[in-house]
DNA sequence: CCAAGTAGGACAGTTACCGTCCTAGATGTG
DNA sequence: CACATCTAGGACGGTAACTGTCCTACTTGG
């Protein structure tokens, strides 16, 4: 309705996001233009590289398609809220790989999501349910989302830490990066009153503001903040082995597992073994082998040995046997 | 770098979405244009409707902040991909409510989403694992972005269908809404052939494509899709009562289970009892009472018992037990 | 108080934009 | 085959909008 050029090119770029094509008829209806100034104003979106398709013939219309780099994304309210909620839910046990950027995105959208929304979002989150396995380790994804904005930001970060023998303290950071290996997430950043660079379990981060004043990065020794990460679980030994046999082709195994769990070796045509590190929660491995709908053997380690036996346990108590 | 207007806004709109605040001067300087001309264009951006906020007094700067609309996000390569395979992998099980924005919000974006990218998505998806335990019921996500689009863009759909007697049939359809109840995917739509409405499972859907015969959207005699689901679901009886009581105070197990899954009843301080119609595959509601971490008892139903047992035998051999 | 930032009015030159005319090419239908 | 319907794009003139420069006013932190 507006007649302003600027404001009518990002409706445009709106109209032609739903997938379906659009007459220059309509499309000049709607924008209360003529047909020339819309077949101009097409001109125009792509020359700043946003490729829009024409069909030609009788009906025919323009449509936007795949091109070189990303448009902005015009959403409707609904979509907002079912983005937010996904990255949220996902946030917690996310895909290896692109679980940093997928916070930056949350952030990213959580800045500009209208008020109404964000009561939408919160309603929805709380009713589904976290999956992590209640051992306290779950995040609140505000706290993600505070974290990757003072990163994106360059803001000071301030938080309360619990420190792994359940001693809390306050910290004055210069936030750095967020890693997240093996369902687990990580800060790294330079302590201010440590006077060096520190990894935090975000798990254990509560109470996280930006304290508003600006810096400028310092350069990481180690150069890579994943690699730096490496370095200091190696000393802290958070990681474990494990072995498990299965009763399944190692192909059938390999399908059904997350990749980066690693791969599962023929032992004959029948069965396959596994044996690799993983990291973070111990049920989490074990609800992980209970939905593989096969036979198998834990044999390492031997803790995750007793938890699936008193797993089974409560589930044949729970049958009634 | 100088270009037209209109593009200097959006490029402005992307800058601004970095959560971080920007002075003026800087901004002058990105978009290779006067400091004055910076301030207009933000007027311009605020009678758009997008808050663009300014913190007076030295250090000040410019930020893009929560509105009444949602502005077009612009989002980096990055970004793109996370918010892509998080859709994807939630579009299976995903929160009950925004099941469908979730799927058209994916079919909006990969309509756009550049060809490099989409490699990267492929690669990603594979790498994680379908949390569908094998009973063969996954959906591919193209599956449900290419129904979705239909819908959205008011196309013909055509696919092949498997009936639950397994018989194969290809139909000729108008699309009219994708619904999601209790973990499973149905589509509503008007089948030319039989001349009449029908509701379809999408996981027995295959090889679905848009047949590009534009239709205007008759009416649905129920009014309501989901309204409609639901009466074609009673007449199939797909759904089963299951009945299970924890060790555990009734808010506990409440917190660990999602809402729509019922609430359980306080049976003493100590434990509770809850008694829900749930629909979908059995497995998975076993395997969600495995991860509730305290004992519990199934009464109901006698499937849902055997599988528990089932589980719980398997896991004590995996034990060595 | 000063420095550095936002906010915004006034003015003049330039530019870009828009609608109304054209004509040309593609495509499916009667 | 001709026709209707769509995209594509050149030409033109009047209007409107945009930009940079030069102002002043106000806010905030050191």
């Amino acid at each position: 309705m507006s007649t302003d050029t600027p404001a009518r090119l990002l409706q445009l770029l709106s109209l032609l996001q739903t997938p379906r094509e659009w007459p220059g008829g309509e499309l000049a209806d709607r924008l209360g233009v003529s047909r020339r100034t819309v077949r101009r104003d097409v001109d125009r979106l792509r020359e700043l590289g946003y490729p829009v398709q024409a069909t030609m013939g009788a009906d025919g219309g323009y449509r936007l398609v795949a091109g070189k780099a990303m448009p902005p994304l015009v959403l409707d309210d609904e979509e907002a809220v079912a983005i937010a909620v996904g990255l949220r839910a996902g946030a917690g046990h996310a895909v290896e790989g692109v679980d940093e950027a997928s916070v930056r995105a949350l952030a990213k959208l959580e800045q500009v999501l209208p008020g109404r929304l964000r009561h939408r979002v919160a309603t929805l989150q709380a009713a589904t349910t976290p999956l992590t396995s209640g051992d306290g380790a779950s995040i609140a994804p505000e706290t993600l989302t505070v974290i990757a904005s003072t990163i994106a930001g360059r803001e000071g970060l301030r938080f309360a830490y619990r420190a792994r023998d359940g001693a809390e303290s306050r910290r004055r950071t210069e936030p750095y990066r967020l890693v997240s290996t093996e369902r687990r997430w990580y800060l790294v950043a330079y302590d201010l009153d440590r006077d060096d660079w520190r990894t935090f379990r975000v798990d254990r981060v509560s109470d996280p503001f930006a304290t508003g004043a600006r810096f400028t990065p310092r350069e990481l020794p180690t150069g890579d903040a994943a690699e730096f990460l490496r370095q200091s679980m190696q000393r802290r030994q958070d990681t474990y082995e494990f072995e498990v046999t299965f009763s399944a082709p190692a192909e059938v195994v390999a399908a059904r597992l997350p990749a980066w769990l690693g791969t599962p070796q023929p032992v004959d045509e029948h069965s396959c073994r596994l044996r690799a590190a993983a990291g973070g929660p111990m049920e989490w491995l074990a609800v992980r082998l209970a939905m593989m709908d096969c036979e198998f053997t834990v044999h390492e380690p031997p803790g995750l040995v007793g938890y699936v036996r008193d797993l089974g346990g409560r589930l044949s108590r729970a049958a009634g046997a």
